[in-house]
DNA sequence: TAGATTGTTAATCGATTAACAATC
DNA sequence: TAGATTGTTAATCGATTAACAATC
């Protein structure tokens, strides 16, 4: 029994728990919402509302119970079993992201990585394979879930390959709109929109704190 | 003169741009706001409105002058000159990266990376530095601008170097929450919530289609 | 003209925030 | 008790979408 939960709780959600897992709260048995939302640079109440559409309830004077907490955001958005995922092109920055898994953390874990024109290793512990494994590394590991990075002039011809080998989870780095059939869930990541909105608002903060000199 | 723009469509603004310029429309001078919508996933009226807050008018039969939309858009996000940024920790994910602003799109250019552990190079056309020389280097290429993807026990040392060096807007793909003075603009982007993200709404999916089976 | 698109406003949607009674 | 926090509703905010008169 899933609810359904707003997309951006759900995030919220995925990092409570990390906070909660990786932070020296875990001496502490219990916490405030206005800790947690602190750290996240949220406000209490937002915490509140989250923790309550999963069930979580609180103690007045103590605040929440971690454990508790860890439980329900695992029952709210974790499947009944560990969840496979592999990366296609995805260097350096998936590294810390495989650690976490690797070391227990949430539901996920990254069982493959492949490389794409490059033969050197990266990731300490995950399998990497060359792209032509790929349809049947997906197959043979059970692997719904990936995150791509390749070149764009790939992006086509591999997601097509990526949805017959029965992915329904992308997490889309390429600077492409992917064409998949209404089953998959596709999240995308524009890097370079990203930067230049940083670029962006850079520039207005410069320009606000200037009109203040 | 920056005019004030929503988040949002900042962001569209950026991938119109690449769309606009990367895309067979080349050849054509003229586009209509649902042809934008389509390759990006957005409604028609979207487009339009966007258009209209960084002033470009449309022709009733032709459509929009692909031209002066690329212009309108620079004149909109861009500084008056190119903008010096720099990649610390990212590696195969910045190199399309790099390749699109190295190929003269946009006003931001690649123009440092340094790389964490390893002594790979990754980047063919961007100088690759060791982290011991990021503040000299920051400083001598008047960098502003940084996308940051280090591991977290690093983040926060790296972070208050930067900060010294000048650096006034971060990507950040760590999974901390910078401690930055409030004159600098942080973008977080946190791909360990993302893949869970992506793991629930693959899970609702699913069972949204099996209920119509 | 007939038909399609623009430009813009109002309605809607989703998410955050403020606020406060209830609790211990 | 006094003071702090929870649980929850209503208000607010920001962004998207629907809708349509104006245009050629």
């Amino acid at each position: 029994m899933i609810i359904n939960l707003p997309e951006q709780t759900v995030e919220r959600l995925s990092q409570y728990r990390r906070i909660l897992l990786n932070y020296q709260y875990l001496d502490h048995a219990y916490i405030f919402s206005h800790n947690l939302a602190r750290v996240l640079k949220t406000k209490s109440g937002t915490v509140r509302r989250d923790l309550m559409l999963i069930g979580v309830s609180g103690d007045v004077h103590k605040g929440y119970d971690i454990n508790l907490i860890l439980r329900k955001i695992s029952e709210a958005i974790d499947g009944d079993t560990p969840e496979n995922i592999c990366f296609i092109g995805i260097g350096n920055l998936g590294r810390s992201v495989a650690n976490h898994f690797a070391a227990g953390n949430g539901n996920l874990r990254v069982v493959a990585a492949f490389l794409f024109d490059q033969h050197q290793s990266i990731f300490p512990d995950v399998p990497e394979y060359d792209l032509t494994m790929l349809s049947e590394v997906i197959k043979q590991q059970n692997i719904l879930i990936c995150a791509l990075a390749v070149p764009r002039d790939y992006a086509r011809e591999i997601t097509l390959l990526l949805v017959n080998s029965g992915i329904m989870g992308i997490l889309n780095f390429t600077a492409t709109q992917l064409q998949v059939p209404k089953h998959v869930f596709v999240e995308d990541y524009d890097m370079v929109a990203k930067l230049e909105k940083v670029s962006y608002f850079m520039k207005m903060t410069k320009n606000h704190l200037q009109a203040y000199d």
